[in-house]
DNA sequence: TTACAACCTGGAGTGAACTCCAAGTCAAGT
DNA sequence: ACTTGACTTGGAGTTCACTCCAGGTTGTAA
């Protein structure tokens, strides 16, 4: 698969891309004959992966720790683990923070649906004088 | 409250404080008669709900933009309701990113403890020849 | 074989949101 | 009066995560 293809696949840039290659987010992808990129299966799943991550904010620095991690093969497994871990926990922290200010801007629409209903009582009330 | 005061008081600091302020995010804030800062009741109102938006991810320049419909008056009323809605649009979608991601999370974590687990019984096996 | 689009690399540039700094003012304690 | 520490301003610097660019190479269709 070429870069543009998993690009348009995952609505990432094909420098989105590479630059998650150079920083070692992404384990060089083969390349073809001519040297281009050549998208496979494992590739793939790690596009995927780190676009998750990505777009629920978990930083590139610890993705790339995370991918680093592999390099170290099995003892780094509990480490791996560990990131894994950490991330969770701040993924449910962060979605208890999303929740709080839904919650809020929730109470400000309703207050402002409130707002106008009483404005129209009061010129109601004033018509009707 | 002195800005020391605030920025504890919401784990801010008093240079965020101070460039809410000059990007227009918070409105003049009250000045001392030596010209320090004195945040009063309806400024801590503000400053507490900025740092929940800014917290859930909420754009620095939608919150700007909604403070300073404030300006207009009445007149503005159903544009500021028009940015809540639009951002209470977003951060749904923003939570569902973030579970989506938690749920993957939860799933590769698993698969450690199921590896883990895996090993273990190989392990066993091993020994029982 | 000649266009021409898509690819390559290394490096520079960008936008968002702070964060830090210099130079100065002010209030409280000794 | 003097020092100390918190405050002021305007402006420069930093970090993160891309995003763009120049200059060159490759693959495909006419």
């Amino acid at each position: 698969m070429t870069i543009a293809e998993v690009a348009e696949k995952y609505g990432l840039t094909t420098d989105t891309l590479r630059y998650y290659e150079r920083i070692g987010l992404l384990a060089p992808v083969p390349r073809t004959k001519g040297g281009n990129r050549d998208y496979g299966e494992m590739d793939l799943r790690a596009v995927d992966f780190i676009k998750c991550m990505r777009s629920a904010g978990v930083a590139v620095e610890a993705l790339v720790e995370y991918v680093a991690l592999f390099q170290e093969g099995d003892s780094a497994r509990e480490a791996r683990k560990e990131i894994l871990t950490e991330q969770r926990k701040l993924l449910v922290t962060r979605i208890a923070e999303l929740q709080k200010a839904l919650d809020k801007l929730d109470f400000k629409i309703a207050n402002y649906d409130t707002a106008v209903f009483e404005a129209e009582k009061k010129l109601k009330d004033t018509k009707e004088k």
